[in-house]
DNA sequence: TCCAGAGATGAATCCACCC
DNA sequence: GGGGTGGATTCATCTCTGG
């Protein structure tokens, strides 16, 4: 396990040939840019050039390197080609020329989510990531994900069979009852990968720029290599595929120009550490809190939604210049009780006016739908629902009173 | 709004140059197993020598066509060119060449899930579509989406400024308090696109909107073009870009090499509903003869929407056993023309009951509210909107009555 | 007209603190 | 304490200005 500093040109060379089992690439993406960053505390300032003359410079560039790369592979090794948008194309031709169009697995998408900036395109989500393999025999091992949400998990459990057309239909036995499957082990891993963008507070941060995150590396070495395997970075940067590779017990060898990156690198392995993306593990829909019902109301108010708080449920749009809170009753809420919690909610921030939408009747009386309390004013709206239905339980009572 | 017959090689030239808004290409693919280069439909099939010579004929053959499409396309006009993984690098290539590398704009990934099977690679989940303007100057309408379920959003609607050392923080005012940001409208459409190829609840609820390809479509179709605006598709087959543009009330024009696509594409784009292939879009046509408010309000009572009737917009589906006609009163409508507009529709029905859903104020007085006309009963609500607006109003007309 | 560098931007997360 | 919510921080940004 070494990290040596240097142009991996030059390094890559003295690695002995068919060595190494899995090869992840981080490489310069053509930004036509120089970029500067500086740790938080203001201490350290990180530059590295990505301008070339020209497209072509790029590719002899990469070319290079990525040959020395096809040499150092084994027979049954991989490789992973990480770009951008700027470059993608450049590359794999040069991937299509090295390893032959023969031994591409897969284009991988990572997709993320980001803090946007207003651009008047549509907003970069997403970093390209190329897979082959030396030869057609090399590594794969199949990782399976979670069903998702929206998929009937019960017709999945359910053996299938095929009838006279040859079209595929669900197995029932002699007195028509479902046949169950045997034990699936979940999806095949797809090959668009939604994971977080490095958080800016997530502890895993080294101030290094470019940072990926170690659950991208942790999916790449573990669908393309075994334990005890052989993982080489070429341009390993502040060491994430290195840390990733020794939390699964892997072997690593990295390369970086940079003597700061080998420094960071070094340290980063001997303490490795992985933020634990809350929104990975639980997934997303354990944030998404709305009911169906709450967010046509919303939507049919042209409100924004809000998910992560017990007040508020969103905020109108419509009146200019002043954010006007809205809470949904809930159906275990008396109205009482919701105007106290869109009271707690909005405690702190002096909003002038909030709205309250009054889902289901409760036991007090129509005063109390105008409330005034402090300087908030609360205007407490019936949903259509509400009207609708109220006015249907009024028109019965009526023709009860008339029958008697 | 036209379709013709044949080769985009021959039939572009005779469109007049800088004449069209926006092109939307899906090319025959290409495939290097099996040297086959091949329409989506199946319809034509180009043999080729190898895979290194198909590469070249390849781009010989999308190159001549592409640079007709530069030529037809306005000065702001835009294209998107929809790729399949086996080309993408060489269709990026002429792109370069002829737009420009400057005018590329984004490569939009096309996500979606499907079934899997079993094989020694990543499940291929996506396509990409690239997307170039003709210049800098060209047209894009940016969308919104919903904020992330774990964004702060209380924070973001705070103003922000920076400290003495160009850090950023959040604005408060002398006395402490938190300077609102200008008006939110959520966030700008990301680049990856989750898009289903069919969404199997649709067949349940026809009548509903569905999310289905079209989708892809009518997204390409409204970041990039108005109203009015020409659609261009070389490759149209069955014509699902000219639906889409008719849709959206967009001029087009389509082109296939295959009269049987171009048959079919025609008769999709004469009567879009009555083909039974898109019996969704059904549903999705039948919002789009009604206002995005008009929807909204219809989905939040859950009520299924009509169309073609100028006095029914839905039915309530709360009620059992109950038809009960909805109709929201239009923009130039007064209270009085709904309410006569509904009662002329229902006139040979004899429905007990009907809802009529004021959305903004007119001369008529609050009497007017319960109507009673034959033995018919129309309950007249607010929409919410006119609701919390006329609170608003309320409270402006107390406050001008304090002042004097 | 083009390039470089400064300055504005803005939502997405986990963290830390607060009840 | 532990569940919830305000806060901090970012930027292989994006736009605009000035030479």
């Amino acid at each position: 396990m070494s990290i040596f500093c240097g142009d991996c040109k030059e390094i890559l060379p003295n690695i002995e040939a068919e060595s190494v089992d899995m090869i992840y690439l981080d490489p310069p993406f053509f930004t036509q840019k120089t970029h500067n960053l500086k740790t938080r505390d203001n201490a350290q300032n990180y530059h590295f050039e990505d301008s070339w003359e020209s497209a072509e410079h790029y590719t002899i560039y990469m070319k290079s390197r990525i040959k020395e790369c096809h040499r150092v592979l084994k027979k049954d090794g991989n490789i992973f080609l990480h770009c951008d948008k700027n470059a993608s194309h450049y590359l794999r031709l040069i991937l299509d020329e090295i390893f032959g169009s023969k031994n591409f697995r897969n284009e991988i998408i990572w997709h993320y989510k980001r803090w946007s900036s207003n651009k008047s395109a549509l907003q970069s989500q997403h970093q390209v990531i190329y897979f082959y393999g030396k030869t057609k025999a090399s590594k794969f091992n199949t990782l399976y994900t979670d069903y998702s949400a929206t998929t009937n998990i019960d017709q999945i459990l359910q053996e299938r069979t095929r009838d006279e057309h040859g079209k595929s239909k669900y197995k029932t036995d002699s007195g028509g009852n479902i046949v169950w499957a045997k034990e699936k082990k979940g999806v095949p891993l797809g090959d668009v990968w939604e994971i977080p963008y490095l958080n800016p507070k997530a502890h895993e941060r080294v101030g290094y720029p470019t940072q990926k995150p170690v659950l991208l590396l942790e999916r790449i070495i573990e669908i393309s290599t075994n334990v005890g395997d052989i993982v080489l970075d070429p341009f390993c940067g502040s060491g994430t595929t290195l840390v990733a590779a020794k939390l699964l017990n892997r072997r690593f060898v990295g390369i970086d120009i940079s003597s700061d990156a080998v420094n960071i690198a070094t340290s980063r392995t001997e303490n490795p550490i992985k933020t634990t993306s809350i929104l990975l593990e639980k997934g997303k829909n354990c944030y998404l809190t709305k009911t169906p019902t709450e967010s046509k109301i919303l939507a049919s108010l042209e409100a924004i939604p809000v998910q992560r708080n017990a007040g508020i449920d969103g905020f109108l749009t419509m009146q200019q210049g002043r954010q006007i809170p809205i809470k949904i009753q809930k159906q275990e809420e008396s109205l009482q009780e919701a105007k106290q919690k869109l009271m707690q909610a909005a405690k702190k921030r002096n909003y002038p006016y909030m709205v309250l939408i009054r889902t289901h009747n409760s036991l007090q009386n129509q005063l109390e739908w105008f409330s005034f309390s402090g300087n908030a004013t609360i205007f407490v709206v019936d949903s259509l629902e509400l009207s609708v239905s109220n006015w249907f339980v009024g028109l019965e009572n009526l023709a009860k009173v008339a029958q008697m």
